[in-house]
DNA sequence: TCATTGAACCGCCACA
DNA sequence: ACTGTGGCGGTTCAAT
């Protein structure tokens, strides 16, 4: 699964392979940001965190105003830990039946397939959504849906992790995205500083339902105009305290009713999802960066109980608290 | 692991 | 008529 190298001082190193995949219309937004991100990650020893291929099935691909010249053909995919999907111009236009295949055959190998914007159609047309959630670009949602009724389609967020296929909004939502995806690999630590160099904030407290322009074509004015934000960064400044629904809705001067309508329309979620999956991002920095023991790193972000406390990390992160430092601090 | 129990969530409807 | 809100009640979920 992994490729192993001799690094210089004689460790063995896990490089991880990211191959992403520009076909022809490939939108120079879309295949630039995990070529940004992935190619600069370092990890906390100053060694790059990924390898990265630009794979693309001719040499030379259109990328609107100018071409692309892809150092690798689609057998870069063989071997690749990640396959990035970027969007192209024509998302309805068919994809070559070589580039379903290698997708396909990619994501049976067992290889973690992502997409930006529309790059969620290729996905779709390689079978790789069906049963699952997906999300793309807002105003290419409905299209989606319409031509894959066995897809799950969610507007309201900025990117969906299934595991093993995982799709993003528009445009930026593809930083949120390769950010979440380092966040995964290698850690919170490790992906903050990816996001201050990309001078990005690690994770957009909102949804995609803010950006979606409202009927006049001017920004978004969802809600009754009034914003969650507020509401969020409080919430993010009293994670260590029991929070309750009612307590939420006080803050934010709503019902409670219309607080949970709010947060799915504004986040895609509901408000103790959105505030546990908070609550979690906040032990994982703990974890990484302090030797506070579980128990107390629990009470610190606001889940006292261990139990409750162990078992939320995991379903979040898919690790266990211990385990998530021994991978993430052994190498600080 | 399982049962209990209270909270969270959401459909529905009335109201402004 | 249309949109957002808030209360009610049933169902689901999760902590203990």
């Amino acid at each position: 699964m992994y490729q192993w190298d001799l690094a210089t001082d004689g460790y063995c190193r896990r490089v991880h392979v990211v191959a992403v995949l520009a076909c022809d219309g490939v939108i120079g937004f879309d295949l630039a940001t995990p070529v940004e991100v992935f190619g600069r990650v370092q990890l906390s020893d100053g060694q790059p965190a990924y390898e990265l291929r630009v794979c693309a099935p001719r040499r030379v691909v259109e990328a609107g105003p100018y071409a692309v010249r892809a150092p690798w053909g689609l057998s870069g995919l063989r071997g690749a830990h990640t396959v990035i999907v970027p969007g192209v111009a024509d998302p309805l236009a068919p994809v070559a039946p070589q580039v379903l295949q290698a997708v396909r055959a990619a994501a049976a190998r067992g290889t973690r397939v992502a997409s930006i914007c529309v790059g969620a159609f290729a996905l779709a047309a390689a079978g790789l959504l069906d049963g699952r959630r997906a999300t793309t670009h807002w105003a290419a949602a409905a299209e989606l849906a319409r031509r894959y009724p066995d897809v799950e389609v969610d507007p309201n967020v900025l990117y969906v992790d299934e595991g093993a296929v995982l799709t993003s909004a528009g445009a930026a939502a593809g930083l949120d995205l390769c950010l979440h995806l380092v966040r995964r690999d290698h850690g919170a630590a490790v992906a903050a500083q990816a996001a201050r160099v990309s001078v990005m904030p690690l994770e957009r407290l909102g949804g995609q339902a803010q950006f979606i322009a409202g009927p006049a074509g001017t920004a978004a004015p969802t809600g009754a105009g009034s914003s969650l934000q507020p509401l969020l960064e409080w919430v993010a400044c009293h994670l260590d305290e029991e929070l309750t629904l009612a307590d939420l809705a006080a803050v934010a001067n709503l019902s409670t009713r219309t607080l949970i309508r709010r947060f799915r329309a504004h986040t895609g979620t509901t408000p103790l999802i959105w505030v546990t999956r908070q609550r979690i991002h906040a032990a994982q920095e703990l974890l990484e960066t302090t030797d506070t023991p579980v128990e107390q790193i629990g009470a610190l972000v606001g889940i006292p109980a261990a139990t409750t406390f162990r078992q939320r990390f995991r379903t979040v992160t898919g690790v266990t608290p211990s385990g998530y430092r021994a991978t993430f601090r052994a190498r600080a």
